[in-house]
DNA sequence: AGTCAGCAATTGCTTGCTCAGTAATTGAGA
DNA sequence: TCTCAATTACTGAGCAAGCAATTGCTGACT
């Protein structure tokens, strides 16, 4: 394997690589997705005082009443370790908005519940939320293309969850 | 504002909101774009020793020789704040990535320039970074959707520039 | 019954970011 | 020219997440 002072063709090579279109494709979507969520996350801390990962617990603990959720769920849903879902509903609890308690048919798991406090707060920021991903997300893109936006996303979700490694 | 101990029908609305399509699909986003990050930011790690941050720090400084960039410009790239930024390089510097350096014309601003190891490690990251996008995020896509779905991140991305509030 | 691999949750420590506040520098207007 | 608001970077403090190691529990296999 040798080695030249001068660029070779495949350091050329590599360094168009990290400037192909694809790749700049790429780094839209992350840049979109992570200014996006900023922007959901400020609007929910400050109309309704709390953070856009909350709201997400909250959204799954609301669906439907008597269905609670294990954190375990929840690590997976919000794309967490279990650690960071430990720390987060622990935050969560201290702000009166949920409740752990014991599941009946298996002492390792925890299960969270929302507290009437908790579903008042959610009940205050689901129209945010909503409000937020229509001006930001939906608005900004043309009909005919929104169909095709969410199909792809599907298709690269579905992909990362299947090589799960 | 009467407050009656049953869900009036503005509740069901917001829970309805918080549940609609709009929301799933925006959720899908957030979700599919971390994982992503994710993948990519393990890849280099493991592979490459450096953080998916800091290659797009390397990306910036590489594109050709002699062209520095201000921490205020890789601010706004990465959508990091100013002392994020600073940290960010000061671990890249102790790294022997990068290198500070004033800029001429205005004695403020810091300029970043990539040092031989830091190409050199470009050029390793690189390839490993094109083919994880390649693998996760352009071969999932149906090559109909993906003009789609650029097309539409674009819209997404502009306005958000926009209103920049 | 007894063992043991595996999973849920928690905890200590580390990392990478933000926020708020500071200092130096610039450029525009009185 | 002087002043002053805006801009760039840096610093201290604090927060939210990850990783690694631990505990308690479960279910499967011998």
């Amino acid at each position: 394997m040798p080695m030249n002072a001068t660029p070779r063709q495949s350091d050329k090579a590599a360094a168009r690589a990290a400037n192909s279109q694809l790749v700049r494709d790429f780094g839209l979507l992350i840049k979109s997705a992570t200014r996006l969520e900023q922007r959901i996350d400020s609007a929910l801390r400050r109309e309704c005082g709390i953070s856009h990962t909350m709201l997400e617990v909250l959204i799954r603990l609301c669906r439907q009443p008597g269905e609670e959720v294990s954190q375990r769920q929840l690590a997976d849903d919000l794309t967490l370790t279990s650690s960071g879902t430990t720390r987060l509903i622990d935050r969560m609890e201290e702000a009166g908005l949920v409740r752990r308690l014991p599941s009946p048919e298996d002492r390792r798991v925890a299960l969270v519940e929302p507290t009437d406090e908790g579903r008042a707060v959610f009940l205050r920021a689901a129209p945010v939320h909503a409000r937020v991903v229509e001006e930001c997300f939906v608005k900004p893109v043309a009909p005919d293309d929104y169909a095709r936006l969410t199909s792809a996303l599907s298709e690269i979700h579905q992909a990362l969850g299947e090589d799960a490694g």
